[in-house]
DNA sequence: AACTACGTTGCAGTCCCTGCAAGTTTGCTC
DNA sequence: GAGCAAACTTGCAGGGACTGCAACGTAGTT
């Protein structure tokens, strides 16, 4: 009547902190005993509710692991459309990538773990591709329309495959070094090899940056 | 007793066998009724096994319809040695696929086939991938050891992570193609694509843009 | 206070997959 | 060819993931 807390309601806040909190106990629970040494009927017990409830939220134990990191399509295209055509398209992504990069590192402590448990449990990183492949398509999509291609060109899928590709490993590295090195400073690099095709670092017994490319700020460095 | 047939034994032929066409099977009937509409027990019937010889063949339902996809390790490392050190990662990388590009070419039928399950089965894409990135960490290795660079940079995994993803994008293409355009030649130009830094191509109603590299026979074009 | 929509739960059931303990075939030897 | 051992197949029992259904309880509404 008077008011309605957030207009969100005490049901719904419940159901987001139920599934919360299932999300970051499976997460836990198999950080520490491992994938398959781990059942729906324990996690749900130690979150507080039955297993049936438990499937209520998630359509399968991996989902709750890796948790909803699913890009919002509409964002994204609409991101990819913001930039100026004369862009080119990995630049072009890299910026779109900005905001998905920003909320992982706002999670560091959350990613890190989970990138973490996805090492030591290749199904899940299944699971986390299959994800990302998905996010391809309608990468490959929005890039095929920003440059006037046919939907079945084969440059807009290559180029979407290739950026998820870079995007994840540095996911990988950035987690493996606890999240030390900013994520931000990972994800441009890696897109300026990219743009710049690949070029060799230097050897270690040549004296110098241990970087693909010494200049990353080359690329926009500057958000939204 | 007189003929040893091919020193094989019929034993291990008949194993093959058993195993090729529960494997064919298992991937006629998913291409035609959906993956979760087929279950274990009928493709081994189907075959004229008991479900338990199924699992007895491979380890999961996944595996029976994907085939054995594996990239021999050895085989990898040594045609990454076998390329001179000054030639560059990802033209290295590229001459280390060709082996496997030809197999694949070579049973184009079945790989059409697979590919185009796969597509339509989100969760066989999963156990594809998974393999993929098993591939991954061997090259990862392998690239690291080639320039001499540690274990953990960043550049080796970058480099395995994007040409697998360039060579699995080759592969779809292909496949939804139905193999009209060699593999080899798509390989080709990706990766072309790739050590140009991934140059947009001239769209049709924009022939304005500057000749990056609009000719992807820029690079090795010939079979090795 | 009654009503209703929604979240939770238990239950029954299907399917995937595994270990174990047979039974059966194959290849080899005498 | 008889016998033997290894290897292959199979049935059985069972655990765990996941789903549909129907009953139950509770939050929000009137």
């Amino acid at each position: 009547m008077a008011v309605t807390t957030t207009g969100e309601g005490r049901r719904d806040r419940r159901k987001r902190q139920t599934r919360a909190t299932l999300s970051t106990t499976a997460l836990r629970m198999v950080a520490e005993h491992g994938l398959d040494h781990v059942t729906v009927d324990e996690i749900s017990e130690a979150a507080g509710v039955s297993p049936r409830t438990f499937f209520n939220y998630f359509t399968s134990k991996d989902e709750a692991v890796i948790g909803d990191a699913v890009v919002d399509e509409e964002r994204l295209v609409a991101r990819l459309a913001a930039v100026g055509a004369e862009v080119p398209a990995v630049a072009t992504l890299r910026t779109a990538f900005a905001e998905l990069v920003e909320d992982v590192q706002a999670d560091r402590e959350l990613w890190c773990l989970r990138m973490r448990v996805v090492e030591r449990n290749p199904a899940l990183l299944s699971r986390l591709v299959t994800i990302g492949v998905r996010n391809e398509r309608t990468i490959t999509a929005a890039v095929a329309a920003r440059l006037g291609l046919p939907e079945d060109h084969d440059y807009p899928a290559l180029v979407a495959a290739v950026t998820g590709a870079a995007l994840r490993t540095c996911l990988g590295q950035w987690a493996r070094g606890d999240g030390a090195r900013p994520l931000t400073t990972l994800v441009d690099e890696a897109f300026a090899a990219l743009a710049a095709g690949l070029p060799e670092p230097r050897t270690a017994r040549d004296p110098s940056q241990p970087p693909a490319l010494s200049d990353p700020g080359g690329l926009s460095h500057n958000q939204s």
